[in-house]
DNA sequence: GCACTATGCTTAACATGTTTACAAAAATAA
DNA sequence: TTATTTTTGTAAACATGTTAAGCATAGTGC
């Protein structure tokens, strides 16, 4: 008879916090030195690749929800990296864009921080990596 | 040519806080009505499995940084679901012991957060959820 | 037009996440 | 024993997570 595992490592809910830090970790402490919080960072990316966005679709992108979202968005124009405008069409929403120092940003520490990604990637092995992926999408399928 | 997918669905980091959001959303919900949160609810199971147990073990099992958990135990104690007292062989550590009221607490919510994650199980397939668990718990092995 | 509802975003309040500093007790070195 | 280091837990400060409420604008039905 095999004992028993104890039952966290059966437990989807700790599984996925553990495989948060464990993936984000090496990330955030790359970010600490351009002074940035790992949602701060997801923010600034989404922004950087759509172009023209609104905080509404922001907050789907990056999975954040829309009061996080208002105070990073404050720091982050506070800090220059983005631009905020009305929208003129529908005055309730707003346009939001990356700036030059944010571009830079971007530049600075996107390479270090894919290649985090990458790093786990190789060392789970692409197969088992993509399947983790595939199984994690599923669940998060809307239709379920 | 196939249309590239949106880079966020072949984002690890985004597809763990969505999976989380899917599974802790409806179990939230449930313990709303009980007035716990999600962590405080995953300490009073830790402490209710473990028996006698000291909050950097706790930590560990559930997942939190001790900062978290020193608060999340002060409203345990205040709301009566825990006891705390200081260990007499090392009087550094204390012991941290369910209640009868947060033996109660379960009774009343283990079956249907239970009966969450067996659905989410079930529609995902058990070959398929097993499969998610083992690439996870890869994921989060140490020696990697 | 006017009342009603829906949408987009913000604010407020409380809980947790995260880092750093700290205090007390214990282990270790000298 | 005394000084040093390590361990355990807490406190503080700031950022985010979460829910509920609020405000302005837009859409809808009448």
């Amino acid at each position: 008879m095999t004992k028993q595992l104890p039952s966290t490592d059966r437990s989807l809910p700790i599984a996925l916090l553990r495989a948060r830090e464990r993936v984000m970790g090496p990330i955030r402490a790359l970010l600490s030195d351009a002074d940035l919080t790992e949602q701060q960072w997801r923010v600034l990316r989404v922004v950087q690749e759509s172009g023209d966005i609104d905080p509404t679709q922001i907050s789907e992108q990056a999975c954040l929800l829309l009061p996080s979202l208002t105070r990073i968005l404050q720091k982050l124009e506070d800090k220059g990296l983005i631009q905020r405008e009305k929208d003129q069409m529908d005055r309730r929403r707003q346009i939001v864009r990356i700036t030059p120092a944010g571009e830079q940003i971007i530049d600075d520490n996107l390479e270090a921080s894919l290649a985090v990604i990458e790093n786990t990637r190789t060392k789970m092995g692409p197969e088992r990596y993509e399947a983790l992926l595939d199984l994690l999408n599923e669940l998060n399928r809307k239709g379920d």
